[in-house]
DNA sequence: AGTTGACCTGGAGCGCACTCCAGGTCGTAC
DNA sequence: GTACGACCTGGAGTGCGCTCCAGGTCAACT
C-alpha cells in the first residue's frame, strides 16, 4: 500500500508543502515514485513522519531532527547517538513541562485575582448604598 | 529607586536590545528617563516584565501580549478582556502540557527500545560463543 | 582637553519553519 | 482532443522574535 502526497499529508497531519520541505532539507528520505514520477509514500514512511511530527511537537529543531534522521541510515553504529539524542530530547521535554507548571501557577495566582476584583465591585456599592 | 538598561537586562533575564525592541513594539511603556536621556526602569516595571517573560515562557505571541498590555491602561474597564486572556491562556498551557506528557512516553517508549537493543547486543555474542 | 564606556536612535539583518508561486507534466473523464 | 485536477520543480516570500549595526550623545575620569 502506497499514499499520494495528499493522502501522506491528511494522514500526517502536515501540509503537501511541508512534506516538500522536510524532503528538500533531508529529514525525509525521497520517497517512491509511481510511473508518473508522483511521490508514493510507504507505510515506513507514514510511521517515521509520525514519530517526526512528535519529536517537534517536543520542540526539537529541525536541524536535531535532522541529524536524527541522518543517524538511522547508519544502522547500529548510529544507535548510541540516536539514543543520546532522545534522552536529551528528555530532558528538555520534563523541564519543559516544570517551567510550564510554575507558569500555570503564576496565571492562575493573577485569575484569582481578577476574580476577587470582579467579587469586590459587585458586592462593594451594595454596602456603599447602604 | 530606578534601574538603568543594564541592569535591567539583568533582573529580567532579557538582552538590552530586547528592552527596547519590547518598549518599541509597545509591550513595554516607555520608561522615565534620566537627565542625561537614558532611560530609568522603576521597580513597576521590572515587575510587568517579570510577568511578560512569563507570559513568553507559555508561548504567548507578542500580538497577545501586547493586547493584554494595552488593557493594562484601561483599568478596571479593560480587567474583563485581561481576565479572558488569561484563562485562555492558561487552557492553552495545560493543553500543551498534556501533548508534552504524550510526546514523554513515547520517548521513553523509544528510549526503552534502545536499552534493550543495547541488552542484546552485550549478551548475545556471549550466548553465541557458547 | 581627551579618552572611555554606557547609552541613544533608526534601520537593516538573521534564523527558523514553513508557505506560496509560476510554469510545466501527466492521466483520466468527457 | 481537450479540459481538468493532482501533481511536479526551483525559487521567492512570509511572520515571528529578536539581534546587530553605524553613527552619535553624554558624563566621568585622567
Amino acid at each position: 500500500m502506497s499514499y499520494s502526497i495528499a493522502e501522506a499529508a491528511r494522514r500526517s497531519g502536515l501540509s503537501i508543502d511541508t512534506l516538500r520541505y522536510y524532503e528538500r532539507i533531508r529529514l525525509l528520505d525521497p520517497p517512491a515514485r509511481d510511473t508518473a514520477g508522483r511521490r508514493a509514500y510507504s507505510e515506513e514512511d507514514l510511521t517515521w513522519l509520525s514519530f517526526l511530527t512528535r519529536l517537534r511537537t517536543t520542540g526539537m529543531p529541525i536541524r536535531r531532527m535532522r541529524e536524527y534522521a541522518m543517524l538511522r541510515h547508519r544502522g547500529q553504529a548510529g544507535a548510541g547517538r540516536r539514543k543520546a539524542i532522545l534522552v536529551e530530547q528528555r530532558k528538555a521535554v520534563t523541564e519543559r513541562i516544570a517551567e510550564l507548571e510554575t507558569c500555570l501557577e503564576v496565571l492562575d495566582y493573577k485569575i484569582d485575582n481578577y476574580d476577587r476584583v470582579e467579587q469586590r465591585v459587585t458586592t462593594l456599592p451594595q454596602e456603599a448604598s447602604a
